[in-house]
DNA sequence: TCAATTCGTAATAAATGAAGTTACATGAAG
DNA sequence: CTTCATGTAACTTCATTTATTACGAATTGA
């Protein structure tokens, strides 16, 4: 199964956007992915229908952040890429009339739920800031390695 | 992303089974599930490597639990199907040399790891004979409301 | 022994959905 | 008006599960 990539991709692209002056191109964060200017526009579009980025035409043009770091959690980026299903594992069929499946479901369903509110949860108590934060932790610890 | 419900097959496959006095073939635990004959003998086929089922050629052939109940949990069932990932979401590059990837996968990997300890706990608790005594109460219920 | 039944398994196709690509239109800067 | 950049539709590629076909092997019972 292909695993949906889009969040940790707009968190690569927004944390690099946070540590730039200036607007980036779709390209040069394609660059950054190794992936294509249009996979980028596709899903930063998804941002910025939320009022999270803007995107500007022409030289000079690109994508800037519109939105504080600090009040954007994972979580609500999770919701403004349309909540993709979280788990490759599922029911066969999702209301089935046979009793036994219902009782397998219903099992099946309560651990996926629990498991599922813990990592929206967690979601929600990241922040951009917080990955930020993290980041310059780690750019710091690298230059202390390479001095 | 096309999810794997095969975990969800089995469990429906062997509650039957535990209802059943004889074997069951192929061909019914298909018919119960609306696919295949070739795909559950393809999915019940790992159980049997792992001796929790065991099957017969010939007419009266078919499969049968040879395992107990009440010891076969649902993350047992979940190990001898491969352990296939649980998540459709995930990062785009497992080992990024860029520092800031590194922190998005770090944020991503923890929450996502907590996820999946809880999943796998609850899957720990769950045995066959639970979800047997589930399906127990609810064709109980269903008599009497149909009675 | 023969016919019917049932599993075992390889090979292949269908279905799904993200990712990648192409093509072209739109808009802004100079 | 040329260049750079986004916007978006259409299409292809890719990965993975599920479904199907085909054929072989084993078992039962007449």
């Amino acid at each position: 199964m292909k695993r949906d990539s889009r969040l940790s991709s707009v968190l690569h692209a927004l944390l690099h956007m946070a540590e730039r002056e200036g607007p980036m191109t779709s390209g040069e964060l394609a660059a950054c992915m190794r992936t294509h200017p249009v996979v980028m526009r596709r899903t930063m579009g998804m941002l910025r229908a939320a009022g999270l980025v803007r995107s500007a035409s022409g030289p000079q043009g690109g994508w800037r952040i519109s939105a504080d770091l600090a009040k954007v959690t994972l979580r609500q980026l999770h919701e403004t890429l349309g909540e993709p299903a979280i788990f490759a594992v599922g029911n066969r069929h999702e209301t089935p009339a046979c009793l036994v499946e219902q009782s397998v479901n219903a099992a099946l369903d309560g651990a996926f739920a629990e498991a599922e509110a813990l990592l929206l949860a967690r979601f929600g108590q990241i922040t951009l800031a917080d990955l930020a934060a993290d980041f310059s932790r780690r750019h710091a610890a690298w230059r202390e390695r390479n001095a």
